[in-house]
Formats: structure tokens, C-alpha cells, sequence
DNA sequence: AGGCGACCTGTGGTCAGACCACACCGCCGG
DNA sequence: CCGGCGGTGTGGTCTGACCACAGGTCGCCT
């Protein structure tokens, strides 16, 4: 086994034992590199997976922010990889498109049925990992995507701004499922997806017709997740993540 | 920009332009070093991390197979991903299993649909990628399931190896339906998977018990994917999932 | 006494050079 | 003709050094 591997297994055993919470720093390189017994670039190796993963951020200089944290992107690192697996031409646009739905409609169910749990009678919603924002529970996340919505229905907004402001749109429609994992792949699908919008909407008759009918879409999907229609949810996304997409000629 | 970051950004692109085909290797770290103006360090922190998200490969030695070379494993950089980030405890399992329960019952849906169109009439399977081995069709990925499913048969099989086999079942079903993402995604969990149903194991009342539902369950799924029924496979494949994880006490 | 600047210290970022282990490949002797 | 053995190019690792950066601290000046 590498000096770069043990180092990292070394690490990630004691992530896992709690050695070191979130936010925390990791010791020094050098002091790490002394502990372990090997040299510096071997721990700068394996510090750099951890970093490409999401799973630490570096920084130079002195105080509580310099060195490497510990911190919680998982989108991070699995952005990073089906960027990079796009990019060599290994995964498939097609693939892309098809995972895309398949998890966003089970994110539009979920979220449906989320909302009605979240408003019901009791008013209690589950205990799941809400996350550390103040912003981050059903209701807000819902008061964010309406935000969202609003801003895109500036008719001089570009189509570049239009177009990033409805991927984290999706984002947040399946961040409303409350399951992190899933939101972290398509916060990951985000960037392959966003190239090949962008080249598919160049091929389009007309942006503005195209524009408004993905507004008055975007709006259905969110009024039937805010109703607690988790079906009626999936089914409008369904249609409007396939008709983009037909519409485009894919 | 740190060095690094620009070579990755570097090699990402010449990627992108077809510079090297899968199989084909990179030029040796110190040519690449010299050829951007940088230390070898710094290449090998950006090979470093295009060897985590599964991008390249490294061998020392000679010959053909030696230096940097470009294969296709989308999986090994989002497994590793899923994975430190697990151990990290910030991805629940509870998330975990409500991906895989996602994913699988979807594979099955989709598996289903795919053996119904190639056992059509017209005997013409889709033009989806098959892979470079020779039994990635769909009546060979089939075949090895079924393999893999009569060793799991023998009553002497130690539990780790049936679990083994079973992960490696579960992946295969999610190939069959055709899609690469997804089964990468899949056997990226599988590693997050394989440990937390270790330890679920230890918990079950009687194991023989089990694995004889386990065996018995998993014969459904794959002939009703074998049948061309999709909605009973993912039906077969959502039981037989979510039933295990209530027996391991979830 | 208080403010503020210069220095100190610890951090990652980068580099140069060296040596090692490894595996192929071709030479050379049997 | 065949087999062993060294040459050669590869990644793997280490050492030591210097740089840039940013916070903290001390001491000077007001």
C-alpha cells in the first residue's frame, strides 16, 4: 500500500472515530507528516483527495481559519468526479438526463408528502437533520424557491443568469426531500447539467416562449410540492425536465 | 490559482479536446511538469487527485501498462466520496438506504423494460452502450446474475461472502438497466452499503433464517426483471430491501 | 494610558534534487 | 535458439529549503 493510502485511511479512521468534529482543523502538515511517520508531500496527498472530495478546505497564513478544516460538501466531490467523467467523455449526456429525472421526481414526491407531514394537523414535522441554517427547514427552503421564482420572472433577466437561477432551483426542490445524499448527487449533476442547457438552448426557436413556458413550470411544480401534492409534483417536473429536453432536439 | 489546481484545470481540458483516449496514458510526470513549467509535486498532487475520482490509473515499472493511464471508473470516485463522507457522519445511513431503495426499485423498473424490448419480436435490443466486455448485454449481465445467485445457494457460504455477493447482485441488477450514472452511483454506495449491513448482521436472530428469505427474495426479483415485469421486480426489490433493514432493527 | 505599526510565528504552497523499487526490453553469452 | 542479466524509464518517497500569507504580539510613539 502507498504512503499517500495509509495516510489516508489513517485519517479517515479517526474522521470516523470523531477525532475530529466538523469545523475542526487537522493538525499541521508537518506535524501530521512527523506523527505518522512519513514525509510531508505524502500527507499533502492525501490531504489534497480529502480537499478534492469535500471533505477538508485549506487555507494558508495563521488564526482559526488557516489550515485544513474539516468541513461537509459531499456535492463537492461527486460534482467534481461526474464533471470530470463528462469531460472524458465516459458518462453519457443521455445518463445524465435520465438520473436527473429519476431523482428529481422522487425528490418532488418526497417533498410533497413532506409538506403535508410538516402541515398537518399536529403540526409536527419529522426529525430530520435540518442542518445548520436558519433557513434550511421545509418552510424555508420553500420561502427560498419562491424567492428564486420571483427573481426569475424579470423579463430582462439574461439568459445565462435565467439559467443558473434554474439549476439551483432544481437543487433546492430536492433539498425540499430532506435526504442529503441525494441532493449532494444532483448538487454534483448540477455542473453537467448546466453545460449541455446552455449549448441546448442555443438550438431553441425562441428563448422568451421557451423562458416563460419553463417559468410558468417551474411555478406549478412549487405550488403542487407547497400543496402537499407530491405526485402531482413529479408528474409536472417529469414533463418539464422532458420537454426541455425535447424541445432542444436531444 | 494554486499550481495544482491549474494543472488539473490543464489536463481536464486537454481531456475534454480528445487528447488521450481511454487506455492511453498521460505523458510521465516529469514531461508534464516540464511541459506546463511546473515542479513534479505539483502534477502529482493533480494525478492524485484525478486517481481518486477514478479518472486515471498508476503503475510504476515499464512497458505499456506503466505511468498515468485514463480509464473509466466512474464509480471509484464517487464510492470514495460516499464513503469519507460517511465516515465523516455527515451522510446518515437512514439516506443512504432511501437512495438505494430509489435507485434499485428505478434499475429494476427500467431492467424490466429494457429485457421486455429485447425479447420484442423484432429481437432488436436498444442501441444503448454495452461496454467493452463481452457479456455487458443484456442476456450476459443476466446470465451473471444468475451465476452469482446459484453460488450464493451453497449452504456453507460464510456470511461475509454472502454479503459480498449480494452487494455485487445488487450492482448487477442496476446495471441491467442500461444506465451508467446510476450504476456508478450505486456501486459507489455499495462500500457504504457493505458496512453498515455487516453490522446489521450481527443483530438478526437467526442468519440461516435470513439468507434463506435473502435467497428466495432475490430469485423473485431477478426472474420478474427476467420476465420483462419491471413494476414486480421493483416491487420485489423495495420489499426485499426495506424488509431486511426493519429485521436488522433500522 | 492608549493606539498603532513592525516584527514574530505558524501555516500551507512550491520547488529542486536525490534515491529507491519496480518492470519491461534488449543485449549477450551459453 | 534460449535464458539470464543489466539498462532504462517509470512512479514512489524523502529531505531540505524558501516563499507568501495572515494572525498575534510586543514595543514604540503619541
Amino acid at each position: 500500500m502507498r504512503t499517500h493510502e495509509r495516510v489516508l485511511a489513517r485519517i479517515e479512521a479517526d474522521l470516523a472515530a470523531g477525532r475530529w468534529a466538523l469545523g475542526e482543523r487537522l493538525p499541521a502538515e508537518r506535524s501530521l507528516a512527523d506523527e505518522l511517520g512519513v514525509s510531508r508531500p505524502s500527507v499533502r496527498e492525501a490531504i489534497r483527495v480529502l480537499e478534492a472530495m469535500g471533505i477538508v478546505r485549506t487555507a494558508v497564513g495563521s488564526g482559526p481559519d488557516a489550515g485544513a478544516t474539516v468541513i461537509d460538501r459531499p456535492a463537492a466531490g461527486l460534482g467534481a468526479a461526474v464533471r470530470l467523467h463528462v469531460a472524458s467523455g465516459t458518462l453519457a449526456v443521455r445518463d445524465v438526463v435520465e438520473t436527473r429525472v429519476l431523482l428529481e421526481t422522487w425528490a418532488a414526491r418526497a417533498a410533497g408528502a413532506r409538506v403535508a407531514r410538516a402541515s398537518a394537523p399536529d403540526g409536527a414535522d419529522d426529525d430530520r437533520a435540518e442542518g445548520d441554517g436558519a433557513d434550511d427547514g421545509v418552510a424555508g427552503v420553500l420561502g427560498q424557491a419562491r424567492a428564486l421564482l420571483d427573481r426569475m420572472d424579470d423579463p430582462a433577466l439574461p439568459a445565462d443568469a435565467f439559467r443558473e437561477l434554474d439549476a439551483t432551483f432544481h437543487v433546492l426542490l430536492v433539498r425540499l426531500s430532506g435526504n442529503a445524499l441525494v441532493e449532494a448527487i444532483m448538487t454534483g449533476l448540477r455542473g453537467a447539467v448546466e453545460s449541455y442547457v446552455a449549448r441546448g438552448s442555443a438550438a431553441l426557436p425562441s428563448w422568451e416562449r421557451t423562458a416563460a413556458r419553463l417559468r410558468a413550470e417551474h411555478r406549478a411544480v412549487l405550488d403542487a410540492v407547497a400543496a402537499g401534492d407530491g405526485e402531482r409534483a413529479a408528474t409536472a417536473v417529469r414533463a418539464h425536465i422532458e420537454g426541455f429536453y425535447a424541445e432542444t432536439g436531444l
